[in-house]
DNA sequence: GATTGAATTGTTAACGCTAACAAAAAACAA
DNA sequence: TTGTTTTTTGTTAGCGTTAACAATTCAATC
């Protein structure tokens, strides 16, 4: 029968009381050593050990006026490229003894304005944004805490602040262009909800763009409304394309997991990719080298996204003046050509 | 050229100005409004407005001596299973005002030490550990904190306090039984490295149990040392199978990842699954059931864990008595046979 | 209109810590 | 010695907040 004993960390006071020293001297034994006598140094430590004593950082950071926890907000911790982001983020920030603080959204809007409040009550040195589709409230909200914010995965034109991504309308645009140099012309993209996914939509600019440019038809355009960005997505998806282009001998599939749910109902249906149908993801999923055939995707560097944010964050921590590059910084991206949209 | 202006919040001191009130009044109209006459909360709430006040939540715990923050400690954030773990247990706490702060320990032994102290140091009400494999100093420092202590993600018969979870040896032994049900003799564990997963040890130790009990060999384990529990693992790990035990006709996959690799190997070698070789996984993953052949897996309710979690530690904040059964709940799993391991 | 109790607001001290200054102790010089 | 640095340690005040108590205001009663 688990119980709680009243939990009790000792306090610095304790600390002092036990090594026989004041409160100050515990507090200069354990961030500036240097400047306390050998011997007191060894008592005070010893004080330490015998009472577990761990420094209460909110008090800490309550009387010096420094945070030490960098805020980042993140959709969901279902994407594994922001997962890797935060992994380089963190990295990064540990070094200068900064630690992150996670706060997920679930992509629901009615919240973000209590998510932002609850963030910046935990009074943070600085926020990363992984995903930037934020309500003029909320911009509004982060840009009057005075803190630096980096937007990531994304390069917008009117960036609040800093800026680590790359262009999504690139990649649509890359993308297509792969497809039509393997002598694609009937390509179809297939995508989400138009009104939730700004990046969604960014990419199928791109498409659009390159497709017109070679005087390809840019409307080809399925939506699949129910189950956004999953596999299943894919795998409704690809019907409705076939449906209603059954001409397609190419399809852009919004992300890796689209794109694997897409090449799976293939396989069911008798489908061969990519003779008959070719297929491309996005987002460099670790699946997509392994699946068969193996998939073509976009390799974005999430782990440097995250390092990039974070030397940006610690340099404007600093009040290092940043450049207009140092400060925007598009990671681009790779094209990855493999079996699903090359014959062999 | 972006520029961090002094970050500098409202404080409460500014609002009560503002608003020509007392610093309390300010606060009581916060937290309990109902005590505020009217129009003076009205003032108050103007004077928040304009400011776009935000009370200092680690001023607040200071004062109340009440944190409202629960740790999360997890291996990585790239297990999609403990993803949705953190999500059930944010939102369950989220009822009760409670936040969650999430501490990436990237499987790092050496510095489980230093993350704990930072966790610590941040003074939590709570933490839940999603990897329980914890170093004696790790356990005791913990438990000396006096706080709650939620291990998930297993059932050890030693927990350091409460637990929820389930037992990965009865996994091991289900995945086998299903195997042996469907009359294969010959069956290869497919795992990684002993030494750095106890878990997987545990589910292999269900295995040679289940075989033995069958009085079939339980001596059928390859180990794969590199790439620890990725779709890579599969691959190289299926081949050694063949290899070693070339009589094999069923494998059971430390997880959906490792089986992904394996199947993909598989059908790159032209080898029928499940014909020829049966494959199983583990952990439910998204893209078990796409896969063709569907894979055969082990349903685990992950987001469930996290609500469990989140109302033990609850009620344990709340300083309610829990029974043993409360404190210790086993959320079981499901075999959840399907294509690659069931022949048509 | 004084009395009283309730409703509302204010004051003080404390949470754990550290910056800034003050004091004491030790080391050195004359 | 005795003064003068230098090194080391201590004291005070304050970071932003709230609990606990004190004071004030208000409305209702006699």
């Amino acid at each position: 029968m688990p119980r709680t004993k009243n939990a009790t960390q000792a306090t610095i006071k304790e600390v002092a009381a036990r090594a026989g020293v004041s409160l100050m001297t515990v507090s200069r034994a354990i961030h500036r050593p240097e400047v306390v006598a050998a011997t007191t140094r060894k008592k005070v430590e010893a004080a330490i050990e015998a009472l577990n004593y761990i420094p209460d950082a909110g008090a800490g950071r309550l009387s010096t006026q420094k945070s030490t926890t960098v805020a980042v907000v993140l959709p969901s911790l279902h994407f594994e490229g922001h997962a890797r982001t935060v992994d380089g983020l963190s990295s990064e920030l540990r070094k200068h003894g900064l630690h992150v603080l996670i706060a997920d959204s679930f992509y629901s809007k009615n919240t973000e304005m209590e998510l932002l409040r609850r963030i910046l009550g935990r009074r943070p040195a600085g926020v990363v944004l992984i995903n930037s589709a934020h309500s003029a409230d909320g911009r509004q909200m982060l840009l009057g805490s005075g803190l630096p914010v980096i937007e990531t995965w994304d390069f917008p034109s009117d960036p609040m602040d800093s800026v680590v991504g790359f262009s999504h309308k690139a990649v649509g645009a890359a993308l297509t262009r792969h497809l039509i140099d393997q002598n694609h012309s009937c390509i179809t993209f297939l995508g989400g909800p138009q009104d939730s996914d700004p990046r969604g939509n960014e990419r199928l600019a791109g498409f659009r763009s390159a497709m017109a440019d070679q005087h390809l038809d840019a409307d080809r355009v399925v939506t699949v409304e129910q189950d956004h960005l999953t596999i299943n997505a894919g795998k409704l998806g690809i019907s409705q394309v076939l449906d209603q282009y059954p001409d397609t001998t190419a399809v852009i599939c919004l992300t890796d997991r689209v794109a694997m749910g897409a090449m799976m109902e293939c396989r069911r249906r008798g489908i061969s990719v990519p003779d008959e149908v070719a297929i491309t993801g996005h987002g460099g999923f670790d699946f997509s080298e392994h699946l068969v055939p193996s998939l073509t995707t976009t390799h974005i560097d999430a782990y440097g996204i995250g390092v990039h944010a974070g030397r940006i964050l610690h340099a404007r921590l600093q009040n290092q003046l940043l450049s207009e590059e140092q400060g925007r910084i598009d990671v681009g991206f790779e094209v990855v050509a493999r079996d699903s949209s090359v014959r062999a």
